[in-house]
DNA sequence: TTATCATATGAATGTAAATACATATGAATG
DNA sequence: CATTCATATGTATTTACATTCATATGATAA
């Protein structure tokens, strides 16, 4: 590390947000970084769902999605009601869809690219 | 898995995108799912830097800088450039800022409720 | 062409986390 | 209140991956 940057350092230095707030979004951006989560948003965006349907169309045991949108509501990227012994998710809000829409957004310019 | 919703089921799944794309998204998210590759991508925010100096920056090794550049260069996120010894690293579009600032916006919210 | 600086890469290691399995909770129904 | 259905949770296992260390590449200058 021998050559100098100290000017360019002090001013990025001063604009970085505090730690903690980086790693809030690195936490969020996690829950969108899998394949189970990222379908189960998907199926979200159509309907809300209980937990069996999202097993049954996913092809994977009950326990698995339970514990992945445990996940999700951590995240508050999803909520839930409960109607008799049945449980029904739904997106919490409109950002679920926004983020996801930028990431599409991404991967279709590059892909245009070629 | 008794209770029925095949109705909803099959709506739903003549929706859901490709496995692929899925996959592809998950993928892309995973990358800003770390709160090392968080703070490079913040860093750039301000300025083109070179490996070093968001080495010194983070206060990390020079390698696991590169190695999380790579990562970054893959997912099209940043590109560099070499002048001479030196490689500066930039954001590749500005759909980066717009995937970390909805991000940011869905932290705010919630944090407000509180 | 040797030496040095900046970066990249390969391999090893440790840790996180996704899934499966077993079981617990909680609600409705007989 | 015992049983069944829907979901949740605890634990174990396996896989993915972030970092480190050692070393290679690539460019410049002496």
């Amino acid at each position: 590390m021998a050559h100098n940057h100290e000017q360019i350092l002090t001013k990025v230095k001063s604009e970085l947000p505090q730690d903690e707030l980086i790693c809030d979004l690195a936490d969020l951006f996690k829950v969108f970084g899998d394949t189970t989560r990222m379908k189960i948003l998907y199926s979200l965006f159509e309907s809300e769902l209980c937990v069996c349907a999202i097993a049954e169309l996913l092809g994977m045991a009950q326990s698995a999605i339970s514990h992945q949108l445990k996940v999700l509501k951590n995240a508050n990227l999803v909520a839930n009601r409960r109607e008799g012994k049945t449980v029904y998710y739904f997106l919490a809000d409109g950002h679920v869809r926004d983020i996801v829409a930028q990431g599409f957004e991404h991967l279709m310019e590059k892909h245009k690219e070629k």
